[in-house]
This record gives C-alpha cells, structure tokens and sequence, in this order.
DNA sequence: TCGGTCAACTGGTGTG
DNA sequence: CACACCAGTTGACCGA
C-alpha cells in the first residue's frame, strides 16, 4: 500500500508524510507540493495542493479530514466539496518535459527547479516525471533489444537452415559421385580381364607378321611368351595409388614399377642385342618425352622403382630394379 | 467493466 | 547523512 498519497484533494497523507519528514529532497519537493501552488498557465495537473478552495490547508483542516476519512461524515464533503481529482499532466507540459528527457534522461537538481518552475510544477513532479519516463525508456529499449535478438535468432536460424540444406546436397553429390567412380572402377576392372588381352592379341599377331616376314621364327616366340606379363603391365593402367608420370599427354606407363618388371628380362637370353632393341622400339612410342626426372622424381625413389641410364650406345634405357 | 497508462509512492541501495 | 536513483507498487483516469 502506498502511503502519503496526496491525490483526491486529502493533504492527509502529504502532510503526514512532510510531519515524519526523513525523506530528504524528495520530502521538501512533497513540502513543497503541498505548500505552493502551481504557476503552469492552464494547468490541469492535480498538483496545485493548496486546497480546492485556494487556500494552504492549516493543521486544523488536515486533523478535520483525517476525521472525516475516520468517520465518514458526509457534511465534510460539503465542507470541503468533491476535492480536485488527479490530474494527468497536460501535453504541453508532456512535451516540455519530453524534450528536456532528450537532451538529457537525468536531472540535475538545478534544472529540476528550473523545469519546475517553466512548468509551473512542483520540482518534485518534474523529478517524479523523469523516473518515470526513465523507467519506461528502459521498458522500450529492452522490448527493442528483444525484437532486435530476436530478429538475429531468425536471420542466423534460416542461415543455419540453408547451411544444413546445403550441406545435403552436397552429401548427396559426394555419395552419388562416389558410387559413379566405384561402377566406373568396377566396369575398368571388368573390361580390364578380357581387354588387355585383346589389344596385346592385335599388337602381337602384328609383330608376329613382322617376324615372319622377316622369317624370325624366335621373336614369335618371345613375344608369344610375354602375353602375360604385358597384360599384367597394363593393368597397371588402373593402378590409380601408384605413383607415374605423364607429361600432360602420354601416360607413362611403361615407367610404372609395379608388377611389370620383368618384361623385358626373364626372356633376355633369348634375345640377341639387336632384336632386344627392336622389339623395345616396337614397344616404346618413338617419340618420347622423358619426364623431367629433378621435377617429378623423389629423389630417393621407392626400392621397387624405374631406373633410367644410357647404355653404350648412347640410348636411354628403361630398367626396373626391385 | 476491464485493462492499459500514468503520476505518485515505498523501500532499498549507491555515492560523495 | 543527504541525496539521487531504481524496481516495484498503488490508485486515478480513460477508452474500448
């Protein structure tokens, strides 16, 4: 319950409250509330606490309205007729204030009295007013700072959403992607099995007609026994974890280490020097772009590893060492 | 009649 | 201790 109410044309508890008095600034301002009488031009404002009739309240008057409230006797209405009802301040008076409250929310105690007297109010009701209109400043900026939050809950909310949509997707391509080149590895592997052999049948019958043209009956033979080691070189094709070299057109296939090394050895005795060498020219592309080893070699190749030199007679060679 | 708004009050706390 | 400020509360007022 608020006491020292001072509405409703009853000093009472005005009075009461400026007879008990420990309330500083705020208890002379309610002094002189009820001690002063407002100046404001036109003002409605209740704080004009000399009483209705427009006189400063005596004690007398204060203990007989006690009384009165005390025991309800209805000749004090009469008396002291229907008292001057709160009042709203007026807009005028709002919008004085309201543009003082922007320069500045806080009141310095001479601006106060300053304020109080252009308003013609009690400084008293200025300070009151800027409590108040502190206290609902902070209401507004709190329901700003909410809808502000808020709003950056949902912007950051659907940008999560995207995010998560598109992270789908992308899982979904890198699923879809995977399978494709799993199939693609699995059809290599397929046609790799009956392939190979195919295209080394074509390649061979090829130097078989040559060697019989040449009446060679041994190169035949040679070629003949390789067909397994070469389909085994070119498996080598798919070998993807292996380490080979390409010059941007050719890959260099016959540099890869793996499981070919013998093509060209198990059979070497069988072979003279310039049949060794014509078979490997038949083999190897004439033109070749041997890659720039500095560039593309780790200097300390693995064990089972390409070796290239030149012979005697000055022409690279290809040997594989494991 | 009811709920929102506003002026005013209360009690507590911080500061010089 | 005086003073200012704040959060919470009260009751008058007012419009729907």
């Amino acid at each position: 319950m608020a006491g020292g109410r001072v509405y409703g044309g009853s000093n009472i508890s005005l009075l009461l409250q400026n007879e008990g008095i420990s309330r500083s600034s705020e208890s002379l301002d309610n002094f002189l509330i009820s001690s002063s009488s407002s100046t404001f031009a036109g003002s409605r404002s209740m704080v004009n606490f000399s009483d209705v009739h427009g006189v400063n309240l005596p004690e007398k008057s204060f203990f007989r309205s006690f009384d009165h409230e005390e025991n309800g006797d209805d000749d004090f209405d009469e008396y002291f007729r229907q008292p001057e009802k709160k009042r709203r301040l007026t807009t005028d008076q709002v919008e004085f204030l309201e543009r003082n409250f922007e320069v500045e929310n806080k009141l310095e105690p001479e601006r106060k009295i300053q304020l109080a007297k252009d308003l013609g109010l009690q400084p008293r009701q200025v300070a009151i007013w800027f409590q108040n209109r502190r206290a609902r400043w902070k209401t507004k900026q709190l329901e700003k700072d909410y809808d502000a939050l808020k709003a950056s809950y949902n912007s950051l909310k659907i940008n999560y959403e995207n995010l998560l949509k598109e992270k789908e997707k992308l899982k979904t391509e890198v699923l879809t992607l995977t399978n494709q080149q799993l199939l693609k590895e699995k059809e290599k592997k397929n046609s790799e099995s009956t392939e190979p052999n195919e295209q080394f049948h074509t390649q061979s019958q090829r130097l078989i007609s040559n060697a019989v043209s040449e009446e060679k009956p041994s190169d035949a033979s040679v070629v003949v026994c390789k067909q397994e080691d070469l389909s085994s070189a070119n498996s080598d094709v798919v070998d993807i974890d292996s380490p080979h070299y390409t010059d941007g057109v050719h890959s260099t296939l016959l540099m890869e280490p793996a499981n070919s090394s013998h093509v060209f050895e198990a059979d070497q005795s069988d072979l003279s020097q310039d049949e060794e060498d014509n078979f490997s020219r038949s083999l190897v592309p004439p033109v070749y772009n041997f890659p720039k080893l500095e560039d593309d070699v780790p200097s300390n190749p693995p064990a089972n590893s390409c070796n290239y030199e030149f012979l005697a007679e000055d022409q690279p060679v290809w040997f594989w060492s494991y």
